[in-house]
DNA sequence: AAAACTTTTTAAATTTTTTAAAAAGAAGTA
DNA sequence: TACTTCTTTTTAAAAAATTTAAAAAGTTTT
């Protein structure tokens, strides 16, 4: 029944994305985006706004002729719910058609190492009963989070392991919607991508400054995943001989080096070892009392990041060697003090890098500040949007019905 | 008059393609190849056939069934010119519909720092007053050398350098038949992802082990150029602290330890400072000596080997953690002794790389040897049937018609 | 108010795919 | 060996989808 009523917003996915992605679009842009012709595009249209799903939005302007018309996506016909995960939080949010936050963010506290998917889906299900959304209007779960991520099998090697089933499957059988699992840095790079600095450039990368530094390629305007939904592991390349241990188990990674955990590490040593600063008038020292003391022109803490950042701009003059990006979007959390990480980074590439592609590669702060994941899990659902939604759908009324 | 000739070749590209990849395939194959119905697909051969491009081979097996017909291409309708240039040389052959070697190969030897484009034409002249091929029926010549090459430009950066034109622009005028041009490494990963042991991979790292070390990538079953066809700089990754200045200007590439140019250098050294080897018995050693006496099995000589291997295999660890690829394929003239590299990369793979992501890795040696480049120059040709030949066949016409 | 330019709509033509039936071969069975 | 059954390919006809081209309708500029 429900696969049944949104049929025709699976058969025409790409162009309910579209949409999607630019809230108000012509027919023109659409038959643009789509590849269709016009004509076929407005058939299509007329079909979606006499089943409820498009409005007309009016005019576009025109550079001297007939105005178009423009179309939108209605925004309460259906919601996806975004659950962006970090290693110590889980925010969860209801989005509608046209990308806006109808819910309350809601945050639920833990440690992923320790986190039992049982209790993650008794938080979900705890949500989505105070969210003020109807479950049955939610069309998917889009679930982001840091670890060895294997979108196609829905499994995270890494956290949240469960016995027996895929991450997917287990939520899919306890909250009955359709779940579509990812790495936390594809969704930001996605989300950078569809409604940030990076829409419209054909290869970028997306680094999701946070604790780890994370990384999400777009390739010939797509999202690289590898072979096994691996790729862009840039936290963990082989880059120094420090000996230092990694907690991937092997030595020398960037991360050892350039992560927020590394820098808070150096941080807390320098104190002990009596440097001049004002983070020792701290209590606990953690990274975002680093930040916060960075921005206020605190020495130590600037040298503490501007050091960080030059090592990730090593990390990225290999980086730009292999793929010869457009652009370097830097993103995520840490990306709040984007400008902090500019200058090192620009230092290190102009050390390590031959001039010639330096020349072509861009770097743009983001703009989606501290919401880029959760607006990428959404983007993940509607990604799927089509067969594999309409799957899911179907399986999970079928053992409805078993039931 | 040409490009009506052969329009129906050009029209349908696709097919083209796969029977010049495959040989002989059946209509099943075709259709599944190229994503249309199979009486679509039976229509267009019957076409072809007609048109005295294709023809019917006999039938394949069948599992229990009536057994289909087979289908090929008729290799003497036209031809295809490789010009596969190293630092040193360049080999060109002329190569038919079955990517078969139709001529002699012929070498031209040349220090590529120095050569001019006019003797470089000169050459191409020469070869096809030779080669025994009407020039008429060669629709277009692969050029593909080292140095960073923009394909859609049609300019070599680095090398061969024309003022007022691109290369591709002077060769055509000057030859009146059309010219792709591409990097040498990524024509040996074309070759190897159509010919040769990365078939129907969908990720894979090529690596050509020459002078330097060239890296071309296929990523999603297409092989990717970056934004500008920069992409896979592999040779010049910032990787060491060693302050061994490359020809780039930079120090610490990964071809300052890595390259049989760097290989070369310090086999010399070791010679000098009285090193017990056979090389010592040679009065010049370079890079081909010193593979010859690595397989007799100097021990020198094959210590240089490995330790250069080595340090490929801390570049390849960086590679894989970054692109997560189904394969790794050393090819290039080096891989003749490929097994000689293998266990080095292995043994700096295991040190370097997350156990997880080694594990959907696999290492193949290439098969088709020296022949690599010169075959992917020809496919580059058939690679660009359709739309693009169709332009410059129609643009060099043109100017014949304007002189 | 006419001309120039755009976009939308409609209708016709073309292409492509689907469906169904016929043909051809292989394997099992009596 | 002859016959049946099962597969798979090929052919032909019907249906669906898409593209193309031209007409219609509206805006802006002159």
């Amino acid at each position: 029944m429900t696969a049944n009523r949104i049929e025709h917003l699976l058969n025409h996915s790409n162009l309910i994305k579209c949409l999607y992605y630019n809230e108000v679009l012509t027919s023109a842009d659409i038959s643009n985006y789509t590849g269709k012709s016009i004509p076929h595009t407005i058939k299509v249209l007329n079909e979606l706004i006499k089943e409820g799903y498009v409005a007309e939005k009016g005019f576009a302007n025109s550079s001297g002729g007939r105005k178009p018309l423009n179309y939108s996506l209605i925004a309460d016909t259906h919601y996806l719910l975004s659950v962006a995960m970090n290693q110590f939080s889980a925010q969860m949010v209801v989005v509608d058609m046209n990308n806006n936050f109808v819910s309350n963010v809601v945050r639920y506290e833990f440690d992923i190492h320790l986190l039992q998917a049982e209790t993650f889906v008794a938080h979900l299900k705890n949500f989505l009963e105070n969210c003020g959304i109807p479950k049955t209007n939610i069309l998917g779960i889009g679930l982001t989070m840091p670890g060895f991520v294997d979108t196609e099998a829905g499994v995270n090697y890494t956290f949240l392991k469960v016995s027996g089933h895929t991450l997917v499957e287990y939520i899919q059988q306890n909250i009955s919607i359709p779940v579509f699992l990812d790495n936390d840095s594809t969704a930001i790079a996605l989300a950078e991508q569809k409604f940030g600095v990076a829409a419209h450039i054909k290869n970028v990368m997306v680094l999701n400054l946070g604790w780890g530094i994370g990384l999400g390629m777009i390739l010939n305007d797509k999202i690289f995943r590898g072979n096994n939904g691996l790729a862009g592991e840039f936290s963990h390349i082989p880059l120094f001989k420090n000996g230092k241990l990694c907690n991937c188990g092997k030595h020398g990674c960037l991360e050892t080096e350039a992560s927020l955990i590394a820098v808070t590490a150096t941080a807390k040593e320098g104190i002990r070892q009596g440097q001049i600063t004002s983070l020792a008038n701290y209590k606990e020292v953690d990274a975002d009392v680093i930040i916060t003391e960075a921005i206020k022109g605190d020495v130590f803490s600037v040298k503490l990041i501007s050091e960080a950042a030059y090592h990730v701009g090593e990390g990225l003059a290999i980086l730009i060697h292999l793929m010869n990006p457009a652009a370097i979007v830097l993103s995520g959390k840490g990306s709040v003090v984007g400008k902090l990480w500019l200058a090192p980074i620009q230092q290190a590439i102009n050390e390590h890098c031959i001039p010639m592609l330096t020349n072509y590669t861009e770097f743009i702060i983001s703009n989606l500040n501290t919401k880029a994941q959760l607006i990428g899990g959404a983007a993940l659902v509607v990604e799927n949007f089509g067969k594999k939604l309409e799957d899911k759908l179907a399986a999970i009324e079928e053992s409805a019905y078993a039931n």
